[in-house]
DNA sequence: CCGAATCCAGGCGGATACTG
DNA sequence: CAGTATCCGCCTGGATTCGG
C-alpha cells in the first residue's frame, strides 16, 4: 500500500504544462500536427511524408490526438476506403503554441546543447 | 544493420519542436523549472516541494536539466554539502515559453478533454 | 544534506506480417 | 487505402538500500 505510486491525470490537471507536454510530448505527435496544419492528410499520405514512424505508431498516435480532441478523424464520403486526418480548431491553436515554441528553441539553439538544425520545419 | 534505428538528435534537430519537448517534456521537469522559476533551491527542499519524485528521478531530471543548460549547479559556499539549483537565462526564458503554453491549456481545457485542474500552478 | 547503487515493472516505440 | 496482430528491446520512472 504505497498510498497513490500512479501519477493520475486530476494530478497532471495541477500543472496544466506538464499535463499538454506529456500528451503532445511524445516522438510523432509534433511531426504529424505540423503536417496536418499545411493540410489535411490521410493515413498512408501520413505515413510517407514522416519518414521512420511505423504505421503501428502512427495510428496511436493519431488514435491518441484524436481523444485528446486535437485532430479530427472523418472516413471520406467520396472514395471508400478514404479516411481524412485534420487539425481541429483547438489543434490549430495548439499548433501555434508549438510553433512559437519553436521558434524559440532556434533562437536559443546555441545556448541549449542542440544542433542548430540544419532546416526549419516549423516555420513556413 | 538496420541502417540508423535510432533517433538522433540531429534529427530531432530538424524539429525544433520534437527536440524541446523530448528534453523538458518528461514526467517531473516542468515541476522542477516552475519551483526553480520563483527561487534557487537545494536539493532535498526540491524533494520535499515535488510531492511524488524518488531522489533518484530527482538527481537525473536535475543532471538532464543542466546538461540542456536550462538549469545551474552550485555547491554552496557557506554550508558543506549544500548544493544550490537556479535557473540560467535559457531556464528562465524557456520557463515564460511554457508558463504561455500552460496558459493556452488553461484556456482550452473544456476542448482538450483534460480535467480543469483545480488549483493552477503556473500562474504566480 | 546530497546523492549513488541496485533492482524492477510498465510503457513507448519499432520490426514484421497479415487483413478488410 | 487504412489499418490489426504479434513480438520484442529499450528506456523511463519507481522502491529500496547504502555512502560521503
Amino acid at each position: 500500500m504505497t498510498r497513490r505510486p500512479v501519477v493520475t491525470t486530476a494530478e497532471y490537471g495541477a500543472c496544466p504544462v506538464t499535463g499538454v507536454l506529456r500528451r503532445v510530448g511524445d516522438k510523432w505527435s509534433p511531426a504529424v500536427i505540423r503536417l496536418l496544419a499545411e493540410r489535411p492528410h490521410g493515413f498512408n499520405e501520413l505515413d510517407r511524408a514522416i519518414e521512420g514512424i511505423s504505421r503501428r505508431v502512427l495510428t496511436r498516435t493519431l488514435r491518441a490526438l484524436e481523444a485528446e480532441g486535437l485532430v479530427s478523424r472523418t472516413p471520406a464520403s467520396g472514395r471508400a476506403g478514404r479516411v481524412e486526418y485534420a487539425l481541429t480548431g483547438v489543434g490549430a491553436s495548439l499548433r501555434e503554441q508549438l510553433a512559437a515554441l519553436g521558434r524559440w528553441a532556434v533562437e536559443h539553439a546555441a545556448d541549449l546543447h542542440m544542433d542548430p538544425p540544419a532546416g526549419d520545419m516549423m516555420q513556413p
